[in-house]
Order: structure tokens, then sequence, then C-alpha cells
DNA sequence: GTAGTCCGATTGTCCGGACATACGCATTGA
DNA sequence: TCAATGCGTATGTCCGGACAATCGGACTAC
């Protein structure tokens, strides 16, 4: 069966953009199997009554995501393997949410101190001036599953607590029209003191997983800083590489 | 000063690459500052003497790397923050030896064993059927850092074992003309068995970092499957992470 | 004084075409 | 039989232009 694809150009949705919406589908579907051949750009571009360029650039999108393959000389293959999606800069509420999971939040600590020296630099604000502190326990089934202590520059988020166990933190700063950009993480492992041992639910000296992590907005300016231990047993972190070329 | 740039027709290097590695250096010489506009898309091409599609392909490039933003109605501005680069496949060999670790490597076991479940499941590969295991210590300034444990389809790699004391695994997959395209990973944390213990010269019980990874080729095949162990205290995996949107 | 409107600037999208380059296959030659 | 050559095909690069959408500031009207 071939394919069928349209557009429309009454839409405001870009044409490049729906075309590699219906691609896509079409791959998730199975209807364009892997390793098949895409056919030819131009010959596609026809079919469609759409630009060489504008078919390129629906193509590029899902090569950048890596769906598809281009040869040259060959042509475009459906990439034939279990990728779901590549690393993004994910929310531990929104991956639980997605996994079922139905997680609950405990907010701790809602409250303004002075920036620590490591705070103040990963902030970029003077050491003593006033930080939000947020500390959080995620639970899922009633269970602990991660600790949460997080940074704020002041001025920033209107930090309401009811909203914070009700959704995660960077839905909220999505919605307070804060763009994300990028974050710089490190993720590693250390035995469980006896406060952290005793909020999570373990033994002392437990092994747990630990992350830290710096959010950036678009303008560069540090919008979050977060210190997370999460129990090994209950979570890890699992994600798909793309090698960029 | 202004920013002085040039391309060079002649030269087989494509002139919007030609273009995104000057502007790529002078972002990382600090010739263009953090927060300052690129000036418009039009001009610059202009001054070039290129085509306006030809800059955009150079500037979205590094849009794409994360070291510009591009607004609508304003301009091009340089992303003013500690980017340094995006997560990567990345090799530990590398990283250690990009990080001046000198690393070296002792091979453990080169052998060739029937598939496991996991294993199987994981290549692709009949349970049962022939695999390489390749087991590896990774030391850095002398001390075990890692302890690596490889499964490779059989007849992909002329496993040498001396070849895999001097360099690294993916390397050595390059060289064979293999095209790493993406990789799927689980890193987490648990306590070290005996076993574990002895081989990185930690506690028995010692908090571990782990590390799970299915590396694929640009067709999809399955090409290595790894079961890897870190010292945390010697290691962590640190990376940047961009928000696709 | 404040809010709404207009307008210039800049990027976003799209077109149609041209030539270059690399891959795979069939043909040719030793 | 096997290696070198040539050709078709497909993507890679590049051009020049056109119009749309959005942002920010200036202007205007209330």
């Amino acid at each position: 069966m071939s394919l069928d694809l349209r557009v429309d150009r009454s839409s405001p949705v870009p044409l490049y953009f729906q075309l590699a919406q219906q691609l896509e589908a079409a791959i998730e579907h199975g209807v364009l199997t892997p390793g098949s051949l895409l056919g030819n750009e131009i010959e596609l571009a026809a079919r469609l009554g759409l630009s060489r360029p504008t078919v390129r650039q629906a193509i590029q999108s899902l090569v950048d995501k890596g769906l598809l393959v281009r040869r040259r000389g060959v042509g475009t293959q459906v990439v034939h393997s279990q990728v779901k999606r590549p690393l993004e800069l994910s929310s531990l509420y929104d991956d639980l949410e997605a996994a079922g999971q139905r997680p609950a939040t405990r907010v701790l600590v809602n409250t303004v101190v002075a920036a620590s020296p490591e705070v103040a630099v990963a902030l970029g604000v003077p050491e003593g001036s006033d930080v939000h502190r947020v500390e959080r326990l995620r639970l899922a089934h009633g269970e602990p599953m991660a600790y949460l202590c997080n940074f704020l520059p002041p001025g920033l988020l209107d930090l309401n607590t009811d909203q914070l166990e009700a959704t995660g933190l960077y839905r909220m700063m999505r919605a307070a029209g804060i763009t994300l950009h990028s974050a710089r993480q490190s993720i590693g492992a250390r035995a469980a003191t006896a406060d952290e041992a005793e909020r999570l639910g373990e033994p002392e000296g437990a092994p747990l997983l630990t992350m830290q992590r710096t959010t950036f907005d678009d303008t560069g300016r540090p919008v979050e800083y977060g210190t997370h231990t999460y129990r090994p047993s209950r979570y890890s972190f699992e994600f798909q590489l793309l090698v960029r070329s």
C-alpha cells in the first residue's frame, strides 16, 4: 500500500511540519516499514505539489530525530530500530505521569534562604543573597521515590505550595512564560546519610542515585539549580542518544 | 571590532559549514560576546557574497548546537551561558583521554560465549548463539575506575586484545567502518557484590554507579551491548542537555 | 497618563531551478 | 574470474526571490 500524504495549504501549520508529522505517524504505525526507501525527494515533492526544499526540510527534521537516514545516491531509509525518543530535558513529574505512575508530591520546605557559595555560583547570584529553596518528596504508589531540593533566583516565579504539589516545577516555569533552553547535569551515586535514608525509607548507607542540575533559559540565565537523590531500586535514568554527525 | 568573516569558494568544504565554523570560533574566543546581536541575515549574506538560505543554514546549525537563539522580529543572539557540548554518544576512553587522565585498559576476558536470554534480546540474536564477550578494567592513574562487560554480535569486528588495550571499543568500531547511530542507555546505582567490590578495589556493599547500553548502527542493527559499573568516587556522568523546540 | 494602534525590522516559510557529489550496478576489459 | 570503468540516480549544496508572521517601539487617541 502506498502512503497517502496530503497537506492543507490553508492551515497555519507550516507545510514542512505537516509533512513531517504525517511521515512520523506513518513510521510509528508501521505503514513505513523499517529499512524501506522513502522514494526520492523530487518525485515526492511533485506528488504533493510542494517544492523540494520544503520536502527536504520535513525529511531533515526526522533525520535529526533519528527516524530516518539519508544516503547519497541511494535514498532515504526508515531506520529500523527501537528508537523511541532522544534524551530531552525531562521532568521527573512528567516522566512518572507518562509511565502511568500517578506521581504525588509532598512539599517539605518552601522558603527563602541566603545563597550558599555552591548555590550562588550555580545561579549566578551574590553569595548570601536571597534565593528560594524548595524541598520536595516525590512519591509513586505511596512509596517515596526521590528527594528533590531546588533553588531558584528571586522574583522569577510565584512558588505556590499548592501548585508545587499539584504539578511539576518545570510546568510551572513554562506556564510563567520561561522558555527552558538547556541544562547541565551530573549523575552519580553515593551512600545515603542518616537523614537521607530516613526521608526515603532506606537503611543508612544504602546506595543512592544522585543528580545535580542547573537549568538555563534561552537568554542563558540560570533559572533553577537542583540536587536530587533517587532510590535506585525505584528509579533509573533511561534515555536514547543520537550520534551527531 | 567587527567580525571579519570570509569564505573560500574554491574549498570543498561547504560554504555554510565554513561560515558556521567561523561563527562558532568567534563565539568561543569571545569575539562575539554573549547576548550580542548577530546582525540580520540579509545584510550578512550580502556582506559575504552568499545567499540568504546558505547563511540561514549556517546559523541554524549553531542554533541546533545551542549556541545561538533566534527571535523573530528581533534578531539572532549569542546565548550567554556556559554551553560546552551537548550530550553525545561518548566513549569512556575518549572522555578520560580528553580529561588528560591517560586511561589504561586491562582486558580480563576476550572470548566467545553462548548468548544469555538478556544478551540475546539486546543484540537481536537467537538465545544460545555465539557472541563475543569482552570484560575490561579501565584504570586512570593506576587506579581502577570502571569495570566494563561488553557483548558483540559475531563477525562484526576483529576483537584483537592488544588493540582493545591500546584504544577504545568505539574507536575500533568506527575504524572498521561501522557508523554508530544511536544508543539506548540506562543509568542506575546499586550496592557492590563481593566480586565487583574486589575488582574495583571497593568494600563489599559500597555504592556503585551502573550503566547499561545497547548501541545501534545506522541500519538499526545492534552492534554492542554493555553492562558497566563505575566507582562513584572516581566517575560521574556529566552532560549538557538541549531542549528541542 | 494610559491604552490601543500602526509601522519598521527581522526571522519564518516557500518556491523553482541549477550544478556538484557520491553510491550502486551494469558493462567492459584484462 | 575478477578488477576497472562508466552511467544512472539520489542526495548535497547553493542561488535569488517572494510573502507571511511576529516583535518592539513610536505614535496617537482617549
